[in-house]
DNA sequence: TTGCATTAGCGAATTCGTTCGCTATAATCA
DNA sequence: TGATTATAGCGAACGAATTCGCTAATGCAA
């Protein structure tokens, strides 16, 4: 049963989350795969990571299927909003703009992503 | 003896580290009054816990000075363009683009905040 | 000095995340 | 079918983070 909400996911979870969002729904076999490559983990590890996780309710499963087949229960930008709420309030105590200024002058933005921010600022502008 | 290298500050470390960088230079007792707020915790648990960051090497305390003060080791954007740089390779795979869209779409910028991101999308266009 | 309050610290207990060995069940095949 | 392999799950062990009780040291006031 899942619990009633889950705080955060931790990091192997984020991990997990991570190669379903790229694999799409996925076998533990698969998922397996990948964590495996990352970190020399054993299938007991997976398939153990993969019960707590469906039981905070981050996946579902299919049973049906043979093997099981295993979904992310959150999308990317969703645990991604959720965590971003998170780091301005744990360290930018609600400014999101800090944490922009951030993001953009650690990682080197591209023209093209440079000119998506723009649009996104005139969007909002038009909005208010 | 400071270790190496932090990892990560830890969520109740984060907690202490955002007190310090509100307060400024603190000795135990008024970080511990925050703290205690926040969460209920006992006076010995923020003793503690600030030894554990000593250790780490995520504070620094005056020991002449009576009470001891502490102060953070970190600056509030140091740590958080640690922490974004993480979020990034976590969620995102090292986008940083989604990130900032994330942040923009998470918390309505004000004007002033959108004029200020445009200057700095425009510094980084001239850099290139 | 004696007694009381504040500050500092140690070591153990607890909790949570992560890992895996071992067993059980299901599928596959010679 | 019996043997072999793949899949699923349980419960214990481990390590790291967090918590606090209890003791020691320090400062202050009667």
């Amino acid at each position: 049963m899942p619990r009633r909400s889950s705080p955060q996911p931790t990091e192997v979870e984020m991990q997990i989350l991570g190669i379903l969002w790229e694999l799409g729904p996925s076998p533990v076999r698969e998922i397996h795969r990948r964590l495996e490559e990352a970190k020399g983990t054993s299938y007991s590890t997976t398939v153990k990571m993969l019960a707590v996780m469906l039981d905070k309710g981050l996946v579902t499963r299919d049973e049906d299927a043979q093997p099981h087949i295993y979904k992310a229960a959150l999308t990317r930008d969703g645990a991604g909003k959720r965590l971003v709420r998170d780091l301005i309030d744990k360290v930018y105590k609600g400014s999101a703009h800090s944490l922009v200024l951030q993001a953009l002058s650690t990682k080197r933005a591209t023209q093209e992503e440079r000119d998506e921010i723009r649009r996104l600022l005139d969007r909002m502008e038009g909005k208010s």
